[in-house]
DNA sequence: GGCATTCAGAGACCAAGGTCTTTGAAAACG
DNA sequence: CGTTTTCAAAGACCTTGGTCTCTGAATGCC
């Protein structure tokens, strides 16, 4: 037979490519843990061996956000007005939130992350996310055209908070245009960073 | 014997205030529905004839934050710069949320209303707060001070939800000065409101 | 007043996330 | 090898928010 690990990794793969089945056919709240454990043909004892709740089994859906950002940086690497690549950054974002993961993941998301239990991967400073904007507000420090009166990490860690607060109002209301939405608040922040 | 209604009435009250008192002492999480109901000398029964959930009782004491804006404005109403109100009135809320409300009870309700059930009372655009934000940035936009670009709702809509994120992070960790962070933010958004 | 109806309230019950105990095979040991 | 230890996995069990059914007193109607 197997050896010992072998086995508990093969285990662990077949709950979670079962548990992110379940959750893009039917969402995070109409999944049971009883669902994933019957699908997978495993039980409750092996669920939370390999994994510590349902919420963190679903943010392995979330992680591939990274992958996206990562992405785009490399595209969009020709773009030397760091306004414009924040500005395109975040409205395709926008509609990867949208149109891909859905407002009702990022809503979950959202949501577990008050979680006392959780640490908070999402805002998470060493996450591509922030490492990429940190990048171009940099840029745009050392090119003049952004203010240099507070340092990077404070631009680039508030422009970030703004851009979750207005993330957090679009799952919670319905008729919200985010991009709109936030192509708005990065008009106010653009001029309110700029030099 | 009491009428039905009063009677009803009194059964309201003896609940919310067991619980309210609860939630004082231990918190949300560690409250349970049959401490209040037990506390309260009551039944499940009604408590849900009153109440739709554990949450909506909990945002009762969540309310009272309205009386505080209503009070700040009133106190600082001969401070004629709009700039300066905003940001005494949000910090002002910020040792609110810190020292009255705690961030403990602030996390579940930015929770809360996530909930898909949930109708969003935070940001309703009629509470207090907005309508306070409002008027400062129509008269900093009547005075010349604050861009006429973009309509006052969208100014302090947009205002509001970038306060509304830096609360959020506050609430999801640890060590996080909210009033030092606001200050920061602020200073960012004030800029990009300024004509 | 007598009868039908309503409705606040009691508490048994249900659902579902998460924990605890148990088991049997694989690893470690000698 | 034989014995002990470890540990993935199974599933009974617990907890707790919320629902459902039932009861009996207040109300409405004649």
């Amino acid at each position: 037979m197997a050896s010992r690990q072998q086995q508990a990794q093969l285990t662990r793969k077949k709950i979670l490519d079962a548990a992110l089945e379940l959750f893009n056919e039917n969402g995070f709240d109409d999944v049971r843990v009883s669902d994933i454990t019957d699908k997978s043909k495993t039980s409750k004892g092996a669920f939370y061996t390999h994994f510590n709740s349902k919420y963190e089994i679903f943010l392995e859906k979330f992680k591939e956000i990274d992958d996206f950002y990562l992405a785009f940086e490399k595209e969009h690497a020709a773009l030397d007005s760091p306004a414009l690549f924040l500005e395109r950054l975040h409205l395709a974002q926008a509609r990867y939130l949208r149109d891909e993961l859905g407002k009702d993941t990022v809503r979950t998301i959202y949501m577990n992350l008050l979680r006392p239990s959780e640490k908070n991967f999402v805002s998470d400073p060493n996450r591509p996310y922030f490492q990429i904007v940190k990048r171009q507000i940099e840029k745009g420090q050392q090119a003049g055209t952004f203010r240099i009166d507070l340092p990077v990490e404070s631009l680039s860690s508030q422009w970030a908070k703004a851009i979750r607060g207005n993330v957090y109002d679009w799952c919670a209301h319905d008729n919200f245009d985010i991009e709109e939405e936030l192509k708005q608040l990065m008009n106010i922040l653009l001029d309110g960073i700029k030099a």
